[in-house]
DNA sequence: CATGCTTCCTTTTACGTATAAGGACCAAGT
DNA sequence: ACTTGGTCCTTATACGTAAAAGGAAGCATG
């Protein structure tokens, strides 16, 4: 079984198989999809001897050209260095596999034009379905796939239309995150708090700080529009907004990040100044990441149970793509948690 | 343009198209590749717009068939909860996209099978190379998948048989991580020195602690191998392990850890002991994630520049697809940097 | 003993694409 | 007038697979 050749041989096929081990292609073709019904036990070996033997693997191109089936889901998700998205993968991952699907990660950096490219690669087939988190408003896109046939479930705010076409849905409003940290805020005695929200115009910042300003109103604070930055969802983002904000006269004494990176990036701006958190200033964080536990002081934050809904955004997938879904797109709510530590 | 329908309509197929404009199929795919001499301006107006109007897209399967290319490549990777490889990603993903390539990662917990599940996937034609960092040894697989005509470009110490075949190799031998981050603790006075390393027997475990013991030796220091910690890379690891070696009657007064991770989760256990890093015990990392930045004390540890690293191996996969890579595999060395922050 | 039913094959077809091969037409060159 | 060559088509084929359709042999049934 050494090989000292080094041209690229050409892998083998089923009639490769099939003429070794002196059957027709079709009986190759059935061994490997268990028509137990269709072929000699005896043949059988032979069969899966010669498989052995010159190492068939499946064309996978060529299976489901077939087939119309890829047997992989996509996971199409904004920013794989935000710890967020790791572990919403995690639990997506681990459902597919589950069912013997692999499982491939497109990461979209939030970018539109990345976002389309990714979802086109589904109208081209690369995978059977795919579970998503959109930064962008993609509906003609959407429609297409699904009338493709080609199932989605998404992590967003349902859209009618295409919950008929049966895109199936995790509801991720966050603006009750925002209502846990502004109601934490105001009973630790603060009035005055700013939010750090992220990029405008994408679902993640939007419903957050709609939270927020419902909150605040809610509990007849003053919302001061220049105590709102916006922020990249990253470290840096956070780092800057919050220098904005402290460079004020007078700065909020309490901060609701929309998400705990620019959290943390907040902290480190605080820090810088030789102020404290939380005496100084109080800041809240979303998600919930690993690192929440490990910064100093540690982030009081709002968890998601990321890791559950990713896995929850894929079971609806699995079942869709395994038929046992409703012909309308499903979708369920969405709890979150106020996690406190020691920031806020 | 509005579709009432919510049966999956069949997408359509080049001969769809052709027959809207009034051609043969095969116009059809020449106008889609570019093929100007072969059919008269007039007409690829015709057939573009027959395109935009039916909603023609490629059937990837299909074409990948004909071609056997898919202009995907792949990313396998091990941890993608561990910052460092989303970030080596993200070179991959530059690098592939300036190229016209898509990239799908698979995650693989540094799990054999699922190590060797991606790679299968690989020989299925699921992407026309690779880019991996590989925990275990499959010398078998990859010279199966070397030989069968996939480009593999791989994180990792050379193999040179399979550099025969035209892999290539981004040599990443972090034992001088080690060597920096002893020195640096022999020059601050220390010399009893405890090590968390990773997961016995994978590579970047094995290769740090290789490392550790070289210059332990270098420097004259007694190698207690009681000082010797395994973790998982995570940093629960590096919280277990280091507080086994805190509860030694004479615990280390410096520990390299093998990754970033689990010398955050040190500094945890450190700190809840109420003892102080680095007066107490200091600590060096690997990795210098975004999180070093961001931890109290800030993290003194050793780069290895990984997005550069990424993109740069990106960079040899991408050229062998493009035919312009020697026959036989390239491999370039690793420079690696110590940050020095408070933690040591 | 014809008939039908199993069992286990082979032959054939289609999936959607890229491209080689072939053909029709026309302008230009001898 | 007859090639020659170019332009722009069409027809035909192969990629590797899954599965329908067809067929040959053996065996039980009436």
């Amino acid at each position: 079984m050494s090989f000292t050749a080094s041209t690229p041989r050409k892998r083998p096929t089923q009639a490769d198989v099939a003429r070794r081990a002196g059957v027709s292609q079709a009986i190759v073709s059935y061994v490997l999809n268990n028509r137990l019904d269709e072929v000699a036990e005896e043949t059988r070996v032979r069969v899966l001897e010669a498989i052995e033997e010159l190492g068939y693997v499946p064309h996978g191109a060529a299976r489901s050209l077939r087939t119309s089936r890829t047997m992989t889901v996509a996971s199409i998700i904004p920013d794989i260095t935000n710890p967020f998205y790791p572990e919403l993968e995690r639990g997506i991952q681990r459902t597919a596999e589950a069912s013997g699907y692999d499982l491939v990660v497109s990461n979209t950096d939030g970018d539109r034009e990345k976002e389309a490219r990714a979802l086109r690669g589904l109208l081209r087939g690369h995978a059977d379905g795919a579970v998503m988190l959109p930064f962008h408003d993609h509906r003609e896109l959407f429609r297409t796939i699904a009338e493709s046939g080609v199932c989605l479930s998404l992590i967003s705010l349902p859209d009618p239309e295409l919950i008929d076409l049966g895109v199936d849905y995790l509801v991720i409003d966050t603006s009750h995150a925002a209502r846990l940290a502004v109601t934490h805020f105001a009973e630790r005695g603060h009035s005055r708090i700013g939010m750090i929200a992220g990029i405008a115009g994408t679902p993640p910042s939007d419903h957050r700080l709609r939270g927020f300003r419902a909150a605040m109103t809610t509990h007849r604070f003053e919302i001061d529009e220049s105590l709102i930055r916006y922020g990249d969802f990253q470290e840096a983002g956070g780092y800057l907004a919050m220098n904005a904000l402290l460079d004020r006269t007078s700065p909020p004494t309490a901060v609701f990040a929309a998400n705990d990176l620019m959290a943390i990036g907040a902290m480190l701006a605080i820090r810088q100044r030789g102020l404290r958190v939380p005496d100084d200033v109080a800041i809240i964080g979303v998600d919930d990441i690993p690192a929440a536990r490990y910064v100093q002081p540690t982030l009081t934050t709002v968890t998601q149970f990321t890791e559950i809904r990713g896995a929850q955004a894929a079971e609806y997938l699995l079942t869709r793509l395994a038929g046992k879904a409703p012909e309308i797109g499903r979708q369920s709510g969405h709890r979150v948690e106020l996690i406190v530590r020691e920031s806020a």
